[in-house]
DNA sequence: GACGCAATATGGAACGGTCTAAATTTGTCC
DNA sequence: GGACAAATTTAGACCGTTCCATATTGCGTC
């Protein structure tokens, strides 16, 4: 006995067995019919499907992953939303994960953990069947359990060391190596890196190593420890730009550090590139603004979204198995920001 | 009878029944405590979560979905994730909602769409309980459908019009106003401004009418339709610069837009701010580069953020309310991009 | 035309919770 | 000490799908 209406409240979605009925079918059917299961007619499949049309049928997600075991549903943690870096890489993740019929579902970690919000564990119980981590992430604890639960790929940071999380990173010393490289190629000889945090900081920081000392440089002499904000990456600048003796290039952990060297380099009235070069890394839209044009190392953010969904797919298939770590090469994009030492330097 | 595992596969998730049994109660009862009614006695609350914390229990999202009407989840459309603009809106929301017992599930409507996927259809089936828009978004059927059927509030964008969604926005022609007036104040006559898209676009243009009107100058000399890129807006200001007789100052629909000012201003040799002042709106972070160092409008995002989800809250309690338009007061941030125009002019 | 097999279609038991109505325990008052 | 009300606890229906086991149908054969 349908009760009044108290005012203008929509009259309950169709259900299945709303479409069922319309169709004059049962509603095992239908089911099949969503689905597109073989072994349906041609006809019947017809009327299914315009009943659908006609009650503006729309399945219920809960119901679903109730009776599933699996929600096709993927959680995609992304960290700090404010480094622009993560966009390229949820752009290709979406699109791979999509081509294989899953669907991303997206949590912020870092504003969630500022609200006291479980993010990871909250994707776990809305049943996520696989996870992304895109970039470093404080969370170790909860994706650790994870991943003894569902797969897990890590994308864009090599942090969580577990043993059967897969990786998927750029060759960071190899990026390093270049960046560096290209600096000493120009002529620079006094050469600073502001290292970042983490192992990826650590590989940056070991490519530059070795490309200074293969050019038979020095170094330490001017590596300073910097960190992923331009507060930092300022700070750090300033440090060695106020030295008596003062780095003709600097190469810092990333583009948010750098543009921090930037702005300590027009603190101390030296004029970009022609006093003082300075790379970036991850290549961000930030160092394709024409007034920054940072010089800057690609990390293949696209390639790396759409092998870590790749990894991610592969693992639902087969859930057991080794860790597995992919490198994307690294490029440096050449900008305004890097040039030759002033003469005499 | 308990198949022996295959693999390391994990023994199936403890159930609500598992808890029940185990601390020697009802499911009901488990129930009860899980969502902390009242009356409910000591004693067997502390028997249920001791049981729920040994058999690491953990509720199914989806089982609560689907019995419940509610799901106490709260779409979160974002737009572009490029425009920094949103993380400070979508951090004030977080918490807002986290206060009101309503958890955030976020979909990236811009990258959604690239792939083909319905953004607000798959939160919709989801079960969300409202949605909160953030920045102007092309989906406007989809929000009109959603609307509908559940709570629908916008931040930051007024363009799809409907008649029970409310708006929160900043005050855009007020910010215009003062923006301008401040390029005013510093002695600018040739004043241009670089108009955006959408109702926000007509607002900030009209606010800086006004502010010429009212100062007797003249405001359609030196407007020009850019956009809302760095691209549209180095385009529309290069424009400009290029006239024989050129504005001091440019008043830009967004950051983005002014930065690309800023390359366009450098491209004709121009100094900033002694040659050209220039000024953004949003105070995004890029304004805050000191490299940049914007003069900005700030359109009180974390405020949008918060009131944003204050409405929804509002909205979920008594469903049935006339549209409802929230003004954030918007405030000049200034910085180091404008200054009194080069003398003589 | 009956038979057997494949191709289709259907009933009904899960899935893991919530929630209402009813049962049970506790407590209070005369 | 018993009646009655209040406070707890519980049984069991139900939420909307999926999916297994069982019908039912359609057809080619003999």
């Amino acid at each position: 006995m349908p009760e009044p209406d108290a005012g203008a409240r929509s009259p309950r979605q169709p259900t299945i067995r709303d479409v069922a009925e319309r169709a004059g079918v049962s509603k095992s059917l239908v089911s099949l019919v969503l689905r597109d299961a073989p072994h349906v007619s041609d006809a019947r499949r017809m009327v299914v499907l315009e009943a659908i049309a006609e009650l503006g049928y729309k399945p219920n997600a809960h119901a679903r992953g109730l009776s599933r075991t699996k929600s096709d549903t993927i959680g995609v943690l992304l960290n700090d939303l404010r480094n622009p870096w993560f966009v390229d890489v949820l752009e290709a993740l979406t699109a791979t994960l999509h081509a294989s019929g899953l669907s991303p579902v997206l949590a912020d970690s870092y504003t969630d953990q500022r609200v006291g919000r479980r993010s990871v564990e909250a994707m776990l119980q809305q049943g996520i069947d696989g996870l992304v981590v895109v970039g470093t992430t404080p969370e170790f604890d909860a994706i650790q359990a994870a991943a003894e639960v569902i797969p897990v790929v890590l994308a864009g940071t090599r942090d969580p060391k577990l043993p059967n999380v897969d990786i998927v990173v750029n060759d960071d010393a190899a990026g390093a190596r270049e960046a560096t490289q290209h600096l000493i190629d120009l002529g620079h000889t006094y050469i600073a890196h502001l290292s970042g945090p983490g192992e990826i900081g650590q590989l940056r920081l070991a490519g530059f190593r070795e490309a200074m000392i293969d050019a038979g440089l020095d170094p330490e002499e001017f590596t300073e420890t910097g960190g992923m904000s331009e507060e930092s990456g300022y700070a750090a600048s300033r440090r060695l730009l106020t030295r008596k003796k003062r780095p003709t290039a600097i190469f810092a952990f990333n583009d948010i550090a750098a543009i921090g060297a930037l702005s300590a380099a027009a603190d101390q009235g030296l004029h970009v590139p022609s006093d003082l070069s300075v790379v970036g890394y991850d290549n961000t839209y930030l160092s394709r603004i024409r007034h920054l044009s940072l010089t800057s190392v690609d990390n293949g953010n696209f390639a790396i979204g759409v092998q870590a969904g790749r990894f991610l797919a592969e693992r639902l298939e087969a859930p057991v198995q080794l860790q597995r770590i992919h490198l994307v090469p690294a490029t440096l994009e050449v900008r305004g920001s890097t040039a030759a030492p002033p003469a005499g330097k």
